[in-house]
DNA sequence: GTCTATGCTTCCCAACTTGGGAAGCTTTGC
DNA sequence: GCAAAGCTTCCCAAGTTGGGAAGCATAGAC
């Protein structure tokens, strides 16, 4: 198989497959005759499974950890579920924060007019930590 | 004022801010005799503005939307809201798929014993979409 | 006045992943 | 045998920050 049509089976881009050789996250593709790259079945199983961690939020560099638990057909599955955790925990601490910053966002929203008028709130917040002290005390 | 004493009012390191004049965010600062860069409260302001907008995680180009409008008078009010609530947006579809992903892996974990063996349904479900199917199925 | 330490300058490189595009070779199909 | 499509490599770009080097400016101690 040549590469346009392992992209097309996994729905990774040809470029993005010599990305990941070209960082070692998948082996060095053997060439054909005319040093086109050669793939398999086994080739497009790895690149539906980098597809799917990808789409899970997993890091490229997770994504290796996973991959050679995969091959690693001796491998506990208890590092496998820690990986699985710590991007829970990634993920629960990006919520946090994105959720904090829409209270925040929210509340000043909410506190602003929205009109053609000039006076605004909410720049008015960005602009000093007196308004914000207002708020804090109000 | 030079460089350092903003930097360390602001809390915008030295880098960012000659990052930010570098993209025009920030007009270009006058310079000393010595060819150091001068600052005054003006600025100080600025910067302390993009550090809070920043800090609410608006893009850099977000940031220069909301200065033009803070340094704008007769801005609307409308114009300022209508900003914020879409950086809201984003932070809802972030949220949204964070979610998404947490679910699917929590389920995973769930399924996975984690223990010494090397059995994983965590890793049999990214490998291939069988148990996927089975899992929907089930 | 001189020396030293700190701070500033610019410039280059790195991170991370993907996409775009150019120039050139290979393969496929007619 | 030719055109089209697919592949190759190489460079550039995105966005923001940090690290570091080499060299000039300033401030404080003597």
């Amino acid at each position: 198989m040549n590469i346009g049509q392992v992209a097309e089976k996994t729905g990774v881009t040809a470029k993005s497959i010599r990305y990941y050789e070209s960082i070692n996250l998948i082996p060095v593709a053997g060439r054909s005759q005319g040093g086109y790259r050669q793939y398999d079945d086994r080739d497009v199983q790895i690149l539906r499974f980098i597809k799917r961690a990808r789409s899970l939020g997993f890091s490229v560099a997770q994504v290796g950890e996973l991959l050679s638990l995969y091959r690693d057909t001796g491998r506990a599955a208890g590092e496998v579920k820690t990986i699985v955790q710590s991007r829970i925990a990634e993920i629960d601490a990006k919520v946090a924060e994105l959720t904090s910053m829409r209270r925040t966002l929210s509340d000043l929203s909410h506190r602003c007019h929205g009109g053609d008028r000039p006076d605004c709130p909410i720049l008015e917040d960005l602009a000093g930590l007196d308004s914000v002290a207002q708020r804090a005390v109000s």
